[in-house]
RNA sequence: GCCGGGGUGGCCGAGCCAGGCCCAAGGCGCGGGCCUGCUAAGCCCGUCCCCGUACAGGGGGCGUGGGUUCAAAUCCCACCCCCGGCGCCA
């Protein structure tokens, strides 16, 4: 049983090579572990090789004839372990840094992604959806984004400027204040009421209802991991730029239901007719937002904190990518029930998560910003998390392989709410809320039905 | 929080008191084979991890981490978790 990025290290070096340079890192860790790892194993050899003496001696002690001979092995076994210890010690050390540099590996990357992706790219728009709407003055800036990519859409011109997401929370209807959240708890906090709260709340019952008629089991997570689990499910950087710690305690605030999900099977070893397994996850997200910089310090699609609900699958190896598709083909489906035009883009090297092997981005058309901003990201991640988590599945033939992992998001509230408030805006400011989420609002009397209205428009 | 019982390989479960062919019995499950017209039953082999291309071989592993010992699943210490009883809180 071996990880796919360990068994690509010992027997083709040059694929890890190549994937950490298209993510842009440097070479160097490959010929480090190449190097601890072949000390690591000469040092191993010869370490077991005095146990193995020891064990011999020790074993013959019971029929040792009389307390001359008795005394004379015990002497020769107290001798093999003075010896062993200093060695013991460093292969201890060796086999430590073997294991943190293995960790350190980003995954590698699918075969395809190479190819679709030139170098440098960021991403590759594969599809388009929907019929964005766009303001007269911002039609080239749309027609030219999608041209670059070699695709045609149809589109419809509007003579109005819509407002942007943040200006229509705030400003226009007046339902979310981040002035005040910024004062108490800080840049990238919200309050938001009402109607948006109600929408919050249909939006995220949408995406359960719709997966937990799609197999999957629906599921609330813990919202905090251990440090031992939490750099399972994701990298290094992640941690220390996008994790919450809690002070002195052993807890992590997850960043997406993702992570507690991924352990759920933690250390299980599967039969082959248990997989896959789907959950569908609905957790609050905390994210620190440490290397975001200023970027969309404005209202709530950038935010320390969110609800949302995501997919996750456990599957056998060769299904992976069978699963991927289907994972996106749930979010596209998710969205199109909004009515949010969106385009749906390979998520290229430079770009990619560092446990993903191969990602794709659903990526919503925002009518005031004129642009296509990231609402869904669906990553297959193979056997990274896995290895790390010791989940396996026993194949026929008793074989033991680490089983894949992948998750998407379904809907993230906040983010779908700003996307919401852009797309079905109309001129005097009022939203129209999505035919879908109706049902779920139904049964609340102050809850929005078709429309959420500003306080000094008449509807 | 206190007292008592307990954590053994995918699961169940013996071993622990009296340390040593226990690199862990047995069962279930799973895989392969034999047998049979097919299936079932029965029988045989295999079924934790690591090093070794393979074979042979070897090392480690009994909740986690230390310790005692020539030798620890077995003894000692600390911690974690589970079950039962009592207490406390709602």
């Amino acid at each position: 049983m071996s990880w796919s990025v360990l068994d690509a290290l010992l027997s083709r070096p040059e694929d890890v090579r190549r994937m950490l340079r298209a993510r842009g890192y440097s070479t160097d860790l490959v010929d480090e572990f190449l190097r601890i790892d072949r000390e690591w194993k000469e040092l191993k050899r010869k370490v077991e090789e005095l146990r193995h003496e020891h064990n011999v001696i020790t074993r013959s002690i019971r029929q040792a004839r009389g307390e001359e001979e008795r005394r004379e092995l015990i002497e020769k076994a107290r001798r093999i372990i003075q010896e062993l210890e200093a060695l013991e010690k460093k292969l201890k050390e060796l086999e430590e840094q073997r294991t943190s540099i293995l960790r350190r590996f980003p995954n590698l990357i699918r075969q395809e992604v190479y190819q679709i992706c030139p170098e440098d790219a960021e991403e590759i728009a594969l599809k388009y959806w929907g019929k964005p709407r766009v303001y007269r003055e911002d039609v080239d800036k749309l027609l030219n984004e999608v041209r670059k990519t070699g695709h045609n859409i149809e589109y419809e011109v509007i003579n109005w400027k819509p407002v942007g997401h943040a200006d229509m929370l705030e400003n226009v209807l007046k339902l979310g204040d981040t002035e005040k959240a910024g004062e108490v708890a800080g840049s990238r906090f919200f309050y938001i009421f009402d109607d948006i709260v109600w929408l919050d709340l249909a939006l995220a019952l949408y995406a359960l209802d719709f997966l937990s008629q799609r197999g999957f089991r629906i599921v609330v997570p813990p919202y905090m991991l251990k440090h031992e689990y939490m750099t399972s499910v994701i990298d290094f950087d992640a941690l220390k730029d996008a994790i919450y710690k809690i002070e002195d305690e052993d807890l992590y605030l997850i960043g997406t239901s993702e992570h507690p999900l991924a352990c759920y099977l933690a250390k299980r070893e599967l039969l082959e007719q248990d997989l896959p397994v789907l959950f569908a996850g609905y957790s609050p997200c905390f994210r620190r937002e440490a290397s975001a910089g200023s970027r969309d310090l404005k209202g709530i699609f950038r935010v320390h904190q969110f609800h949302k609900v995501e997919q996750f699958v456990f599957c056998l190896p060769e299904e992976s990518d069978k699963w991927q598709e289907f994972l996106l083909n749930n979010a596209e489906e998710l969205w199109r029930g909004l009515e949010i035009p969106y385009r749906v883009v390979l998520v290229c090297p430079k770009e990619m998560g560092r446990t993903a092997a191969k990602q794709y981005d659903l990526e919503a058309w925002m009518p005031a910003q004129a642009t296509f901003r990231e609402m869904v990201s669906c990553s297959n991640c193979t056997d990274w998390q896995s290895f790390r988590l010791h989940i396996r599945v026993v194949r026929k033939g008793m074989k033991r392989e680490y089983v894949h992992t992948l998750n998407s998001t379904a809907i993230a509230t906040t983010r779908a709410i700003t996307a919401i408030l852009e797309n079905h805006q109309e001129p005097d400011g009022v939203v129209r809320v999505p035919k879908v989420l109706r049902k779920y609002l139904e049964a609340f009397p102050n809850a929005p039905k078709d429309y959420i209205v500003p306080r000094n428009v008449k509807r």
